[in-house]
DNA sequence: TCCATTAGTTAGCCCTGCTAACGAATTATA
DNA sequence: TATAATTCGTTAGCAGGGCTAACTAATGGA
């Protein structure tokens, strides 16, 4: 409970810091996170884009055609089964993922200078195993 | 630098997961952010508490009247400054943000058991250099 | 064939962020 | 002192992001 605690004021602050240059993009906060899910984990359908955010498929409907509209995604249809659609980054989205990103990483490295290897470590594994965890869950 | 871009998808998606049993209190996350500075750091005028949060009055004039409309928290003129309004937490405010924040916490350290010591001792420090670090910068 | 299931969309609700524009109160200044 | 500038908060209006309910279309099984 004590470590859950900690945890969760962490991410908190650290979220905080980090979200200001994100809104430099020009888009929000689940669109860049669905588009690095498309970036990372390549092409999916809608629902498997809804499970992967945690939203439910109306609302990752809503993100797709935002980011169609923006030109940072497409939308092919399936061959072999017509109710899915297949969504996948164009080169321009990518592009404003990485930017966003390399932004991002900016800002995180002021704060994050500093600090030794060791630390750094620490920070990666915690990643790894935040995410495996919540993966599983 | 590949650690912040990680760190950042990990405390989104962390912080996704802890906020599911926060929409049981019926209130939103600001609302319960708001909420914590009042409990936390006492009453506050609405340019404080907009500073505070990191938003812009106007979003926290609309936060406020929700707090008000549920009962939550209460408004006093100030009596030197009659542009001023004193906001203050009731007890039922103060009530729901304990029950809120346990529930959260509860939450979070439920999807952390199935670590082992290692593991926990890991997020343990991360936290730790993450709070110390932002705090520095 | 007919019907249940699945995939995605649409409509409509609420919350949360912003800017622009406003009213009221205070403070500074001519 | 009268007036102008500033400050505090609110209102209006926009967009994003979450949800449920209800719908269409396609698939697949009985």
């Amino acid at each position: 409970m004590e470590i859950a605690g900690r945890l969760h004021s962490a991410a908190i602050h650290l979220l905080r810091r980090a979200a200001k240059p994100d809104t430099l993009s020009g888009q929000g906060p689940a669109r860049l996170s669905a588009l690095s899910v498309l970036v990372f984990a390549g092409p999916r359908t809608l629902g498997e884009l809804a499970a992967a955010e945690r939203v439910k498929p109306p609302t990752m409907s809503r993100i797709v055609a935002g980011l169609k509209r923006s030109g940072l995604a497409r939308i092919q249809r399936d061959g072999k089964d017509a109710r899915r659609i297949r969504i996948s980054v164009t080169a321009k989205g990518e592009r404003l993922l990485q930017e966003a990103r390399r932004r991002r990483i900016r800002a995180l490295a002021d704060t994050l200078t500093g600090l030794n290897a060791a630390a750094l470590d620490v920070l990666d594994q915690a990643a790894t195993i935040i995410e495996s965890t919540l993966r599983r869950g």
